[in-house]
DNA sequence: TAGACGATTCATGAATCGTGCAACTGTTGA
DNA sequence: TCAACAGTTGCACGATTCATGAATCGTCTA
């Protein structure tokens, strides 16, 4: 099926399959999805996560590799955890942090992998996008 | 390298370890990945990239699939075109959408199938943190 | 070139998010 | 049991983000 066919006057048949292709993800998954994504969408939480990669971490540990406040990492790790980024064991006295699974290190270094790709077209591309529209 | 063997009395010692860590991935791809990951990071904008999962979309298109007002969409399209996410083309009179490359396509099937197995475990974690924290 | 249509931009207000600090909970070891 | 330490939570403030509708832009066609 070659969409790139499909003239304005289809708009009306194909709305159908429209609505089924934005159906075919439940709601609820959708939710969960954006979620987990809004979660990595933040540098230091980001951050927090790409230390993580290295294996178990307890708060203080990160709080000093971070330089940053205790109750910060805290709550960055809480939001993470949340969202299933990241799991947590206690250990002693302390409370040990890593990645959830083999699923978000992949997710993670497949992002910073596009992102690296990328990163020198965003603001080119803005740019041009103003000055001329579509190419 | 079993960095669960290691005591609060090492915190010094391993700082450095992760300071490395951190400095691992530069300061630009974090900040491009983590905006990446902020432009999925809604559900809005998730649904419209589930539905151009099936191919190219117009704006109009998208807008009556979606029943949402137009600006909206294409508010949200810039969004996702900014960081890479979707691609656009002009065909006549229509602007075309679609997924940016297989990079995002895979990532977004990644993440929806991790959310899926993790949906009923957020809210269920969230309380059992409350009631007595781990485990 | 004028009109129509598709798409984008802009400004606004509501809602959400991230952070910093203080207070609190929970665990260990004496 | 008590003191010290590790981690968490609550709250308030500033900054972003998002949806909305009006105005504008760009392209095609008559």
């Amino acid at each position: 099926m070659n969409r790139a066919t499909v003239e304005s006057t289809d708009v009306i048949e194909v709305h159908a399959h429209e609505a089924r292709a934005a159906a075919s993800v439940p709601a609820e998954a959708l939710e969960a999805a954006a979620a987990f994504f809004r979660a990595a969408g933040d540098v230091s939480r980001l951050r927090l996560l790409t230390v993580l990669r290295s294996g178990e971490w307890c708060v203080t540990e990160l709080a000093q590799a971070l330089d940053e406040a205790l109750p910060t990492i805290s709550q960055r790790l809480k939001v993470l955890r949340t969202e299933g980024l990241v799991s947590r064991r206690r250990r002693g006295k302390h409370v040990l942090y890593s990645l959830a699974d083999e699923h978000v290190a992949a997710l993670l270094a497949s992002a910073i992998e596009h992102a690296q790709e990328h990163v020198p077209r965003r603001h080119a591309q803005e740019r041009a996008h103003r000055d001329g529209g579509v190419r």
